[in-house]
DNA sequence: CTAAATGCAAACCATTTGCAACGGA
DNA sequence: TCCGTTGCAAATGGTTTGCATTTAG
């Protein structure tokens, strides 16, 4: 069992909820993903390995995945969420072409300073 | 007449659209704005003015003034989109409180600074 | 006159919710 | 057994589109 999947189980029973396979599926093909996942395109995966899994299921495990901290919504404009990978991943930043939706990620140590000091100075807590 | 208007005028003109009352109420009011209206928030503002305008037009002409310069759409994930004022101002950048939505607009020096240097390195060209 | 604009209603699209059937703990 | 879960269909909410009517140039 990976630890993305021991995440998953803990934050699973403390909350009192069940294991499902639907669930475990849904975590497994999230997990082999890299990049930003839609929920579209996440159950295109997932109907994909199971075709019985319901498009509601998927949008409700990502909540759940991202409850547990394995996954992170982003939103880039486009009118929809996208997820990224969240467990253990250094905080980062985007740039989205307006043109084509191509996504970079970036790390900016400056770009890290600036934003902590503007948040202190605006009296913002990040939560990235 | 105020130079926004005059924009306005010109870029209806020169596209080889209509003036028309509805769409010189809805700028009016844009203008009086401040901060970032959504789409409904400017449809109900209009539509104190006069009701009979349709929610559509406001839509339309929203689009309308972005195309010609005088508005800029914003979206911070909430869903829906806002329009800030876009004709003569300086280029800024936002902090969204996640817990009440509240929108700072803020400006850095440095973050500029970052932001050119990481377009170059990724080869992107910034568009606003 | 004639193409653009309007306003209504219906369509869209990603996401959410209601609900009856199902299934882990 | 009992309460959470599932999947379907219907609802939602912001925005867009189709279309018949109106109107600016």
């Amino acid at each position: 069992m990976t630890e993305e999947q021991q995440v998953f189980l803990n934050h699973i029973q403390k909350q009192g909820l069940k294991r499902t396979a639907q669930r475990d599926l849904i975590l497994d093909v999230f997990l082999r993903t890299e990049g930003h996942v839609s929920g579209e395109d996440l159950y295109q995966l997932v109907r994909a390995q199971d075709s019985t899994i319901g498009q509601t299921t998927v949008y409700r495990t990502l909540r759940l995945l991202t409850d547990a901290g394995l996954a992170r919504e982003v939103r880039f404009g486009d009118g929809r969420a996208h997820y990224e990978h969240n467990y253990k991943q250094q905080h980062h930043d985007h740039m989205i072409c307006s043109e084509c939706g191509k996504i970079i990620e970036f790390y900016s140590t400056e770009l890290e300073a600036i934003q902590t000091a503007m948040a202190v100075m605006l009296k913002f807590q990040l939560t990235v």
